[in-house]
DNA sequence: TTCCCTGCAAAGGATTTGCATACAA
DNA sequence: TTGTATGCAAATCCTTTGCAGGGAA
C-alpha cells in the first residue's frame, strides 16, 4: 500500500517532532516555534480541525506563542503537500478539516445529524481501489472516502 | 443497493424533466424556465461542471433566459438537497463540480496532472461500504470517492 | 548575513443574503 | 391573489497575498 505512512499508530510525540523537523529541513522550510504550536495542537487533539479551530486553541493553549490566522493556513498547506496532514471535506458547505497523517491510513463514516466523523479501514476496499486504477491505467496516489449517514445514537433519539 | 437512483441509465431528457418537476412540487417549489436551463445545461453537458460554468452555460446557449448567477446557486443547492444532483469537490482549492444524479451511482478517478475526471463503480466496494456502515452502527445515505492519481497519458507524457 | 517566516491588513474567490420586482400556481 | 423566485448588489465566509519587520541557520 502506497498510501500508508512508515508511522506506527502510536507514536510518542517527540519522535513525531523529530519527523516534522526532517520534513522540514528536506523541503527548505525552518522550524519555529509557531509551526511547533501547530504540530503540538494536531497531536493533543482527538478530532479534527479547521483552520480557524486550529488557530484559536493555538492562542488559547499557547498564549506565549503570537501567532496568525495566515500562518496556519500557510503552515497546514506545507504539511499537506508533504502528506505530513490531511485534509477532508465533510458535509461540503464547511471549512476543510485536517488531521496529522502519522496514523495508519483510514477513511471516514460522518453521521450527518450530529457531524460525529469514526475513522475505519477496510482492508478489501482499500485492495479494490487499488484494481480500479490499474485497470483505468491510473498510478495511484491516494484517495478519499467518505460514508455519509445517521450514527446509532442519533437513529435512536428519532424514535 | 439504496443509493442508487429508480433511473435507468439512458434516460430520455423528458423524462428528467418530467422528474424533476415533480421534485420540485413535491418539496413546494416552482418550476421557472431558469431551472429548467439550468436542469437541460445540466443534461446536454457531458462533463462535471462548476457553478460559474454553468451560470456562463446557460448565459451562452439560452441567451434569451435571463438568469442570475445567485439563482445558479440556489437551484443547484436545491437539488443537490433533493439528491437530483451530486456535488463533487476534485482538487481541494477550486469550486464544487456538480453532475446529474439520473446516472447510476459511480465514483471518480481524478488525474491530478491533467484534472481528468473518469467515472467507475466497482460492486465489491459498494458492498463492503454497506458492511462498514452496518458494522458501526451507521445507516447509509450515501457516499462519496475520489481516487487521486495521473492518468496514463500524462504518465506517457513525463517520460 | 541571508533568506525564510511572521503578523497584520488588504485582497481574493466562492457562495449567500437582503431587497424590490417579476412570475408561477 | 398569494407566496415563491428572480436579478442585482452588497455581504459573508474561507483562504491567499503583499509588505515591512523579526528570526532561524
Amino acid at each position: 500500500m502506497n498510501i500508508e505512512t512508515n508511522f506506527s499508530t502510536e507514536v510518542e510525540y517527540n519522535r513525531l517532532l523529530q519527523k516534522f523537523k526532517d520534513i522540514l529541513k528536506k523541503s527548505g522550510n525552518k522550524y519555529t516555534k509557531q509551526r511547533e504550536a501547530i504540530l503540538q495542537t494536531l497531536y493533543s487533539s482527538d478530532s479534527h480541525l479547521t483552520s480557524e479551530e486550529l488557530y484559536n486553541r493555538v492562542r488559547k493553549e499557547r498564549p506565549e506563542c503570537k501567532i496568525g490566522i495566515a500562518t496556519v493556513y500557510r503552515t497546514l498547506s506545507l504539511l499537506e503537500n508533504e502528506r505530513f496532514v490531511i485534509a477532508l471535506s465533510t458535509t461540503e458547505q464547511d471549512a476543510k478539516r485536517f488531521e496529522l497523517a502519522y496514523k495508519k491510513h483510514h477513511d471516514h463514516i460522518i453521521c450527518l445529524d450530529c457531524g460525529l466523523i469514526q475513522e475505519f479501514v477496510d482492508n478489501e476496499i482499500e485492495k479494490r481501489q487499488d484494481k480500479v486504477a490499474e485497470s483505468l491505467g491510473f498510478s495511484i496516489e491516494w484517495h478519499s472516502m467518505q460514508i455519509y449517514g445517521i450514527c446509532h445514537s442519533c437513529q435512536e433519539q428519532k424514535i
